[in-house]
DNA sequence: AAACAGCGGTTCAAATAGTGAACCAAATGG
DNA sequence: CCATTTGGTTCACTATTTGAACCGCTGTTT
């Protein structure tokens, strides 16, 4: 791997539920020599990627990445345009809806909006979705070109309840749902009692950038509910696809 | 400089008013060869800190920095408990209040509460202010260790205004007054007809992490005001300071 | 209190990864 | 339509990266 794939890895071993991390830790988990990676640690210190909090010596991400961020989000401005329409589509739906943008072989939750309801399903912002075993994930593949499904495909898949799909068979078929009708289902896929729709929102490539999904409690869904959800979220995901695309 | 430096200032290339550059440009600009700068895209990009706009074949910023910037915005939330204190200052004396933290040898805007006045003075989010010539940049430097201080001195100072301190003695006759009062003060140094106050806020460690500044229509400050804006700003500064280390 | 284990950090010869001039083909633009 | 510039590639050369062994320190265990 290149040097700077390296440095870019340790930036990604924190994690929001371990945001600082000490030298040999972090040098055992990249798989990197002590010294190596404190020479990355401090090439990425010296541009504010990564700080080291003095006290305990342990580094973290640095000031210079929310500078960064801040740079990409007034460009690209992927929440801020499916923001309003994510709104619109809970309150349209009652449920809590979720949007996510792809990176790194996952889907990161960028925004939520709960449910009004009592009984409701929770999503956190940050937190890190597969690409199979969510409703979510499922319209992200069948959106993307075929050698990237096949790619993650062949990996061994985790299953998260009894009800995950890990066999490829079941997932070509979800996926060729998902294909044909614009958005997928998924019922305890990732979580037990919860069902979610999702659809892909599109770049201006073509390609998949994220995707919007709405979740609920199973006992609120049936097929008729199922349908009438995957209808709104094909379009508050075209929605905000001509937005990002400029034309809207 | 290391492989990882010159990675890291590809991506520092890119501004709010610059957002997509061509590989060629990108090359010039860092200095590097076309070769190398490509490698380098590349790898970051292998990690969604870059992306390739696909027609254009332009590059820009990627989804990655928006989800390392989440994870440390959580464990590091500046903005998050600032921002409170920031909308009160500025409710308190009627101005527009700024929070910045300081990045990359300067002050990057994070956060701002617009005065409710029609005569107001506007600072944008993103924002990049130099740490002389305006008030936050000498709170800032007056609440930094010397080294520091002097490093930064050592360089030629760009001049915004006519009234831009740009001399050394002049700085540090205007440093001292902050280290002393705990503010600092600064009239049209970076913009005409603005009026600042600003004072550090400092982290775990006792060294400041950013400042906050209240900016006024000239016109509307005098001494007696800027004396009470200091005290303001002081008091708002401390605030954040304890919040930030969990005094508070 | 002595021995130990783990930590962050450093060194330097050996080895690997980075570099850039010269080269395309394709897209601009005068 | 020709000149220029673009993004992208190649490969011999070389400078950067690497990691075992080494500090000194801190906190724990015996």
């Amino acid at each position: 791997m290149s040097t700077v794939g390296k440095a870019v890895s340790l930036l990604e071993l924190f994690t929001l539920h371990e945001p600082e991390i000490g030298l040999s830790d972090l040098a055992r988990r990249a798989g990197l020599d002590k010294a190596t990676a404190r020479r990355l640690l401090m090439a990425l210190a010296a541009h504010r990627l990564i700080e080291q909090e003095p006290r305990s010596r342990r580094y973290r991400l640095g000031a210079g990445l929310s500078r960064l961020a801040r740079i990409r989000d007034a460009h690209f401005p992927f929440v801020r345009l499916a923001a309003p329409v994510i709104r619109e589509l809970s309150l349209e739906t009652g449920e809590t809806v979720h949007l996510s943008e792809f990176s790194a072989g996952a889907l990161l939750t960028l925004h939520v909006e709960l449910s009004a309801k009592a009984n409701r399903v929770n999503v956190d912002v940050g937190q890190v979705l597969p690409l199979h075993g969510t409703a979510s994930g499922i319209a992200f593949l069948a959106a993307s070109r075929l050698e990237v499904v096949s790619a993650y495909l062949e990996k061994p898949l985790q299953a998260f309840t009894a009800h995950t799909m890990t066999g490829p068979d079941t997932l070509a078929k979800a996926i060729a749902f998902a294909a044909a009708s614009g958005y997928s289902r998924s019922s305890e896929g990732y979580e037990e009692g919860v069902h979610s729709i999702g659809a892909a929102i599109l770049g201006s490539d073509g390609q998949p950038v994220g995707t919007l999904s709405i979740a609920s409690p199973l006992s609120r869904v049936d097929d008729a509910v199922a349908g009438a959800q995957g209808q709104a979220a094909v379009r508050a995901a075209r929605m905000i696809s001509a937005r990002l695309t400029g034309e809207a």
